[in-house]
DNA sequence: GTCTATATCCAGATAGAC
DNA sequence: GTCTATCTGGATATAGAC
């Protein structure tokens, strides 16, 4: 097949090499905590000197924020790749709980995605971008159960938030608040559609 | 006045001294970030060298245990000294407010006591036990609204942490979430004590 | 692209003189 | 209780040989 695109074989094995990089990041992520990433141990752990991953990556913050990114499209994907129900409140509860077991399958991801507590780190603007689709999707599976003002959005994040936090924080690895997850949406609807509403 | 218990003039001037050492903490944790204090600069902040901080703190983590507590005692003085109102959804809104309040006006503060992303760092028991008083006298105002199971509680917790943590991350200073906190426990209220309640 | 070597700087903590 | 001096170890990042 003349035509082909040429494949470019440096380039794939340096976006191989990068993965792995960023997979032994999370790694040592998971075991060390968020901050606990040093370049020596991140390039023993893929065979090479730490100086070695700046052919990689411009500085450290850039590894956090190509995380950031890998993190982000990685919910992103979950959440559109779900499928669209007739039941708008269903759809609403889908995206909520892939959110929360995203977010409490990986604390070390949930505090580099949404708590930010790294001194001086700030995602690029395409990183970013990624982050704000995920809001939007988010914003749409509100509007489709007839959610629409800024209130509504803004209870429903705190909401979610929190729930995501708690079980972080105190239950780590249990259900505690999981379990009330669909309870607390009850609730959110009740309101949003009860009587005397500001929304 | 035979009989005064003798001044300990030594002991006054060292609870002094771990006091300002303890104020300069709060103020490099507000500059630079909670793991943006160093022992460097908090020294040259109270006049000293770092070895000198030695003399009153064990370690780094004594610091921060300190802190610890002391923003727990703050928050436990501030929730105790409410008026009892005769309207138990009123105390249990007032205690709201005070926590939301807390939480937002010192992020770094906020950070120590309820993120809890300093690697290694876990709090005293003594430090733990004040917090656990905290706690306890919310769970006082749930339970003088009649609210007494323990989903409602983390129900309740979640709601507030959430409200607090969207404030601090995406609208620091501002109030979009503070000015919702009133209608969440309205929420709150109008659920648990609504038909096919759970609590 | 990876290495050695190095620069530069910082951290927390200890020993011992005064 | 504070200091000087020092220990030990860590960090991110750059230069230049191969």
């Amino acid at each position: 097949m003349l035509g082909n695109p040429p494949r470019d074989r440096k380039a794939e094995r340096r976006a191989g090499t990068r993965a792995e990089i960023l997979a032994a990041a999370w790694a040592l992520a998971h075991e060390q905590g968020l901050s606990g990433i040093s370049l020596r141990d991140l390039g023993a752990r893929v065979g090479m000197r730490a100086q070695s991953l700046y052919s990689y990556f411009d500085s450290k913050f850039a590894i956090y924020d190509a995380m950031f990114a890998e993190g982000n499209a990685l919910l992103l994907e979950r959440t559109s790749s779900l499928p669209s129900p007739r039941d708008p409140d269903a759809g609403l509860r889908a995206g909520a709980r892939v959110f929360f077991t995203f977010c409490v399958e990986d604390p070390a991801r949930y505090q580099l995605l949404f708590q930010r507590t790294i001194p001086g780190f700030e995602p690029s603007a395409e990183s970013y971008a990624i982050a704000g689709k995920v809001l939007e999707a988010a914003t749409a599976r509100l509007h489709a159960a007839g959610i629409t003002t800024d209130r509504g959005r803004d209870l429903w994040t705190a909401l979610l938030n929190g729930f995501a936090d708690q079980q972080i924080a105190n239950d780590p690895g249990g259900d505690r608040w999981g379990r009330l997850l669909d309870d607390a949406i009850d609730m959110f609807l009740a309101h949003l559609r009860g009587p005397g509403g500001q929304y």
